[in-house]
DNA sequence: TGTACATCAGTGAACGCGCGTTCACTGATGTAC
DNA sequence: TGTACATCAGTGAACGCGCGTTCACTGATGTAC
């Protein structure tokens, strides 16, 4: 492999990491095809021999997985900025729904290998690991448990009356992806409006607790 | 390749087809693993030499399409196994949806291989392709529209107010699609009680629809 | 200010592997005459 | 009733490929004296 990349000095092999873990990721996004993100393409990628890259990560599963932790932490930062702003608790979390679906079909490929390949389950061979530990506890996840609690408040949801909250925020969950997963995996499918199907997977099972009020549409909506 | 199996006789070589359909699910059943599924595995469980497979199947890929289409038809049966002799439309239609779970749940690689991969890119290279219109057309797509509108004549629901059947019905399977998907996924993930989730995704989304009844409960719930 | 040296950031060649697939073949089986 | 022959169901060996990974190395860069 010739050297289209200079050396980094003394020092700053740090940079090599990150441009590894850009390179995987734009691989991921052009291509569109997990397979096509190899060690030897990422190294030609960024331009630097293939055995360069085992010095910055200990095998390939650390190196995807270190892929994820990105692509999740992108996530997160894309609901967050969602959300900002927005005082309505359950508008907020609706935007959030919103933002996921579409963090999802606008990253088809990052979105595959977080989330749609089998994460921990390491038999002997090798798995990239995204643990349940980590995602439950993950930032993404607390932050979206903190706006469904949120609009339970609002709802003066108490005591008894209070639906269990990790629940609701499960269901939240399989709701957006299933609706993200399904458009991945069948993009010709004759699929109805994406904002329709968030809209009935953030709205009636929570508003189902509420106090019954008027619709709040036309606001936000694309 | 020693031959463990006895060669069929003359006119009976579909047998063999029957055969490498039958060791491909078992092996996607035994090893949880859709990469252990090679036609040199395939051909070694079955007890024949690899090139005997492309006897039966042009690729590797029109096997893989043969599989899928084999788990389809299960899945199909068995969710109308579960909906037979339940009269009442709402009751049906959960007992669908905990079907379709549970299949999921019981035949994980399998059902990976059906709705989480992504079918029909076929671009340039090879992919299985389980496409939008053999889906939209097929019988368990048609089976479930059919229960979603008998619940939909079953509320009284006409004319402008009756909601579209098609966008319903797709509510419904990514309902149940991001319930199983990402327990495949993250099967340690704390998640909440499946019958639960299911009902979430099969009740209220259409209960809204309904008349006000009381919850029919404690039938055929697990 | 000069120089020996340790360290660091990489390289080039090769490894063994399992994969899908192709090719020319073999030998049993049924059929036509 | 016997036999030549076409057909059918397979086989064995080999192909080229790209993969992850390892190994011994190289040469620039900074540092200690």
């Amino acid at each position: 492999m010739k050297a289209t990349r200079p050396r980094a000095r003394r020092g700053e092999g740090e940079k090599l990491r990150e441009e590894i873990l850009a390179a995987a990721a734009s691989l991921l996004a052009r291509t569109g095809d997990e397979a096509a993100v190899s060690i030897r393409a990422i190294a030609e990628a960024v331009g630097v021999s293939a055995p360069s890259i085992y010095r910055h990560f200990a095998d390939k599963d650390a190196l995807m997985m270190a892929v994820c932790e990105q692509v999740f932490e992108r996530l997160d930062d894309t609901l967050e900025a969602a959300a900002a702003g927005i005082d309505d608790p359950l508008e907020a979390l609706q935007a959030r729904g919103e933002a996921y679906v579409r963090f999802g079909l606008e990253h088809t490929e990052s979105y595959r290998l977080l989330f749609m390949v089998q994460h921990g389950h390491r038999d002997g061979d090798a798995a990239y690991d995204l643990g349940a530990e980590e995602l439950a506890g993950s930032r993404a996840f607390g932050h979206l448990r903190e706006a469904v609690e949120r609009v339970l408040d609002a709802a003066g949801l108490q005591g008894a009356d209070r639906p269990d909250g990790h629940a609701i925020t499960c269901a939240m969950w399989t709701g957006v992806h299933g609706i993200v997963a399904l458009r991945i995996s069948f993009p010709d499918f004759p699929w109805p409006d994406v904002a329709q199907q968030v809209a009935l997977v953030c709205d009636p099972g929570l508003r189902r607790h509420a106090p019954p009020a008027e619709r709040r549409d036309g606001r936000r909506r694309r």
